[in-house]
DNA sequence: TTGAAAGCGTTACCAT
DNA sequence: ATGGTAACGCTTTCAA
């Protein structure tokens, strides 16, 4: 429109030297009067920057998720960074097939919560050979890359002492996947503060399966109906929490008269309940922007593993027994 | 790598006449070695096809809003689309912050739920006037263009009918913002409920404030402290049916003896809350496959504008007295 | 101070 | 049947 060189309009714009004063003044007001933005498909495709970093989570529509989500997202934006956020149904393929559209879109990072399916790391390990940074968050894995996690070990021992302070000597534990290392930790923490206030251990109150609401439902009525049941529950994933806690209202018993019950959760939802629930409390917001600072890291040629352990802290309500000590 | 043409090279990847039988599957094979996968930002500056749609919500972290958010993604992928999802912060500056950066990455659409500070909409007349594609959904307002909203008016209708039948005669109503199209729709219902069973419309017990959790706790907290408080509310939004709920409980008034409440919220949520609240239940996976529909439909040049509304329904819990009739 | 051209990956069109 | 080239929008390097 001002008949010179688009190189012209590049440097003015970009407020190189170079370019004289007068002309400078000319194009910048064009282009605020224009509306002018740069393509960023055009950079991307020249230099293959697209500001963009992609986000995968189990389930979007679970409040522990979106709210880790928020966290990065909120973060992202403040460097600059856009977000596709993509869920793979908490499964193994719905996780290969997120990254791979994920590359295609040629994110520069990939902030991954793993499926409680993903047992066998090949998709992370492709990943690692094209040097495409990514982060685990949330649910991690033991493979050579960064993490970031709940202190899940030691917030389920502090859970379940507090459980056994309050008098519970048949303390159950409801986890996912045995070889879900997020169920491993917890149960590690669960099995710590027993052997140390020398309880024995019952295998048939440890119940790892599936996390679902219909899965948690039906594993604590099992636990409920056994011959000795127990007298706490430790649940361990803010879905088994809700349904292990639906189960046993559903069957008339009292909270935490007749059996003590521990989630992992946020304030509100322990706050719906009643009695409240005494839950795990992780801090859903330093876990999501560290995720984004290791991921910024990476993609800017730092390529030091860290494993960063965000602290969890035991928030006790009324559906525990209060320690007589 | 063979030493041929890239022009060839297209034509045999995509299938088209004119490469001999011999040298495509050389080709293909190569390219199946290769791992090749065309470069889509060069097809989107080509063509500016980016196959990427954005979406607007108030708060990624709640729980209806992710939900729906999972189902335009379901729908979006089913059709080759992936989704920017932003978060406005429920404030009318994040969302045309939103849009902004949604537009410079060159998304083919948008589907917006409107900030509750949303009453004026310049914004969403820019991007008419620019002719990019986008749906207003669950939060939407009286402009000409595509909407998906819940039957906000009748289910609100429902609703205090319900709490009426129940025996309650002082029904409050908790609400968002009072030029908010959903507020204003939901307290319609509510005041032609009373109308129609010929009961006075009480001023004082219609609170329309701002949605967050503090907001609803102590517009609750007034409501109950009034000479004359109600025997029932009807809280219009998930957050505020939370607070209320918490806020009646902390007073330590029995539900639904001492007063009743109905909220706008999800099956688990209800679930967890003792007594079970009575509730609204959205049909949020209608919503999501709608909003794309909508938006897809836009986006290949059918510019028809429907305004679509998905049933809601009543779901009876103990939160409310049954009804005597 | 300004202009010209290459290059990012792809496809469509035209020439060979 | 295959090759060459322009075009998408932008920046960078080199030349004028």
């Amino acid at each position: 429109m001002l008949g010179i060189n688009v190189s012209t309009v590049s440097r003015a714009l970009k407020g190189l030297a170079g370019v004289s004063p007068d002309l400078r003044q000319k194009i910048t007001q064009l282009a605020e009067k224009q509306g002018y933005h740069p393509n960023p498909l055009a950079m991307s495709l020249r230099y293959n920057i697209t500001h963009t970093i992609g986000i995968i989570v189990p389930d979007i529509s679970f409040n522990h998720y979106a709210q880790i989500v928020k966290w990065i997202e909120a973060e992202a934006r403040m460097n600059g960074y856009m977000c596709i956020v993509t869920d793979s149904g908490d499964k193994l393929i719905g996780e290969t097939d997120c990254i791979q559209r994920l590359l295609n879109l040629h994110v520069e990072g990939i902030a991954i919560c793993l499926s409680q399916e993903t047992v066998e790391y090949a998709h992370l390990e492709r990943l690692k050979d094209k040097h495409i940074p990514f982060v685990l968050f949330d649910r991690v894995a033991n493979i050579d890359c960064p993490t970031i996690s709940s202190n899940d070990v030691e917030s389920a021992r502090q859970a379940t002492l507090h459980l056994i302070d309050g008098g519970a000597r048949r303390i159950a534990f409801l986890g996912g996947p045995n070889r879900m290392k997020q169920t491993i930790d917890r149960k590690h923490g669960y099995l710590e503060a027993l052997r140390e206030r020398r309880i024995n251990i019952k295998k048939k109150l440890v119940k790892c399966g599936h996390v679902s609401f219909n899965s948690g439902l039906s594993d604590t009525l099992d636990l409920l109906g056994q011959q000795d049941p127990p007298d706490a529950i430790l649940t361990c994933h803010g879905m088994l929490s809700i349904s292990a806690f639906q189960a046993i209202i559903g069957k008339g018993l009292r909270i935490p008269e007749d059996i003590s019950i521990i989630g992992f959760m946020s304030d509100w939802v322990s706050g719906m309940s009643y009695p409240r629930m005494t839950f795990v409390k992780q801090n859903l917001k330093e876990v999501g922007r560290k995720t984004f600072e290791l991921l910024y890291n990476q993609i800017n040629g730092d390529d030091t593993i860290r494993n960063i352990t965000i602290d969890a802290r035991l928030n006790i309500r009324e559906s525990t027994r209060k320690g007589e000590r």
